[in-house]
DNA sequence: GAGCCTTATCGAACCGGTTCGATTTAATCA
DNA sequence: TGATTAAATCGAACCGGTTCGATAAGGCTC
């Protein structure tokens, strides 16, 4: 591999005009310009990243920081910041919690280790240890799809008051009044919005939510089947069931499903978030998604923002929100 | 920031025997070790990576590149490696090419110049070019899904043509001879093997295979959606269809399903890979799917070996193969 | 042509570790 | 007790770049 001593000898110049030369070109002449860009080639020389990230104490790399990388959610967010900061010469290093907060700290500190300019971070956590722990990190970071009290950063995410709220009320137009609800853990941001637009619609309509139809889903797979079948198995069962995450509510179809109820005919079903292939899914849930692209792109601006621009650093951190979708299917029924 | 030299200070010893101490302890004293470790904690030292990959000429980084980390095929290939890599003291740096060889390339080379210790990768590339590219790494690396001929390296994949294989001798024991294939890109050698042992079991059962009936797919959604149309609206259609990977076949259950042809009733369908929340897809499909934990198992424990075992990384590259399982649903029907 | 201001280039220190040959210290043996 | 050898420690060079103050060269004015 060629080092910059070797460019710098066969051009017969100084290892640091080389150095110069190579990252601000309009500072040397251009006679001496031709010479570095001849011996460049003809030894084939390529700077080694680690050796300047060392030296400028920064890397062109940034850190993509998420629970599950599975989730098609993350994936077009993933997708979006990958696109935007290659186009700006950063190189994204993604990397998964699997939702541990342990684990999100230890991977945090190994990108801040490797002097990644910035990170895209879905934060687990929310105890004040980990506020301290994010609270100390000297990068920019722009945080994303939870909304944790007390981190004072950039933060990009959905209303998820509304999106809660839009699929109730779209349950209560079609004539609904035992709706359940499947939520998420209670301390994060998404399951507790979700929730309240559920609550604050129901009671602007008037109508009594039963005890029994709120149950706790964890947001994952078998906690969300589990809390289904207890939905299921009440004498006074739900005509309509909300699901606050994609995972909870295919939980409760395959439930439904399990325990031979139809959907719609039998129950209504309505879930937030989208999911793959959810086209071929029978019947068609009915859902309200994020505009996950969008999400990606202000993402994306927002960080290379941070890190390329001088005074971006210090400004003061900001909250963007967006509207969430309503997308139809055929998964609640008239009643 | 504290560095090895204020350690070095605060213990009164030379910067040399405190990199000594701290990478091969037994070659120091009792007495200086305790007095290093003293000052280590008291000025709070971690050794900076970057430096230390630098300095040594490899890290403790291994990465993962694949066309899509957000295929759950992948992504449980990605969580055994990282469970075992960490356990082995390596992190992993995780890259998605988006399918594109040039990314690809860029990618490797980016984590070539990181040092990474090893690389486990999802090939994307066939031509010269390409293999010239890969055989020109000096570093170890695990090949895995596509088997590429040319490069001569570890392979970690599964009997792909034995899954073409169980699924033709499934539709055909059923009475199913008008069978369909939805095939993926012929540079795939995964898609070439599926194809492979669909026509060998044809041919061995003694069955024509109606050249109509065999479009591409290239394995990806729109392909295998308009694959499917073209099946489908011929005059004399198939009684079941075989779809190559998960996108084509779920892609083909779309299309029967707008164009109203009940599945399994009208036309059967089967499918290679498994899908996320395949278990609520209705109907469940039958499919053969690839033991992505055991793979996944194995990939790590060959890169590890290559990069932690001295004589590991001139052992002669081989080849791991397995069993795909076959996993019934109620999409194909008996006629 | 002397004096002054740019512009171009250079040398040396630095980023934070590792490595290895040299030197000092301690232990072993005759 | 002095010679021999092994163990412990050190200094300096190195990995491959960047940065900045100092120096040299060129251009301009009067």
């Amino acid at each position: 591999m060629a080092t910059i001593r070797d460019v710098a000898k066969l051009a017969d110049v100084s290892v640091s005009t080389v150095s110069l030369a190579l990252s601000n070109p309009a500072r040397v002449s251009q006679k001496t310009l031709e010479k570095i860009r001849h011996a460049v080639a003809a030894v084939g020389f390529v700077a080694d990243p680690l050796a300047q990230s060392l030296a400028r104490g920064r890397s062109r790399m940034v850190g993509f920081v998420v629970g599950n990388v599975g989730n098609p959610f993350f994936g077009d967010i993933r997708r979006e910041l990958e696109n935007y900061a290659l186009d700006h010469g950063h190189f994204v290093l993604v990397t998964d919690s699997s939702g541990k907060t342990e684990r999100e700290k230890a991977m945090v500190e190994h990108l801040i280790g490797l002097k990644t300019a910035g990170l895209a971070l879905a934060p687990s956590g929310h105890d004040q240890d980990y506020l301290d722990f994010i609270g100390g990190l000297n990068v920019p970071i722009v945080c994303f799809d939870q909304k944790v009290a007390g981190i004072e950063r950039d933060f990009v995410g959905s209303d998820n008051h509304l999106a809660g709220a839009m699929l109730t009320e779209h349950l209560l137009q079609l004539g609904h009044r035992r709706i359940a609800i499947i939520t998420g853990p209670s301390h994060m941001h998404t399951a507790t919005e979700r929730y309240r637009g559920f609550m604050d619609t129901m009671a602007n309509a008037g109508v009594e939510v039963n005890p029994n139809f709120v149950v706790d889903g964890q947001f994952t797979r078998t906690s969300g089947y589990e809390a289904a079948m207890r939905l299921l198995v009440q004498p006074e069962r739900p005509t309509a069931i909300l699901g606050a995450n994609n995972a909870v509510a295919l939980s409760a179809l395959q439930a439904m499903q399990e325990l031979g109820f139809r959907c719609p005919d039998d129950i209504s079903l309505a879930m937030i978030d989208n999911v793959q292939w959810s086209s071929v899914i029978t019947p068609r849930i009915t859902m309200v998604v994020q505009d996950t692209l969008a999400l990606g792109g202000i993402i994306a601006r927002r960080l290379m923002h941070r890190i390329t621009n001088p005074q971006g650093a210090v400004e003061p951190p900001q909250d963007f929100v967006l509207t969430p979708k309503f997308v139809p299917g055929n998964s609640c029924r008239r009643i």
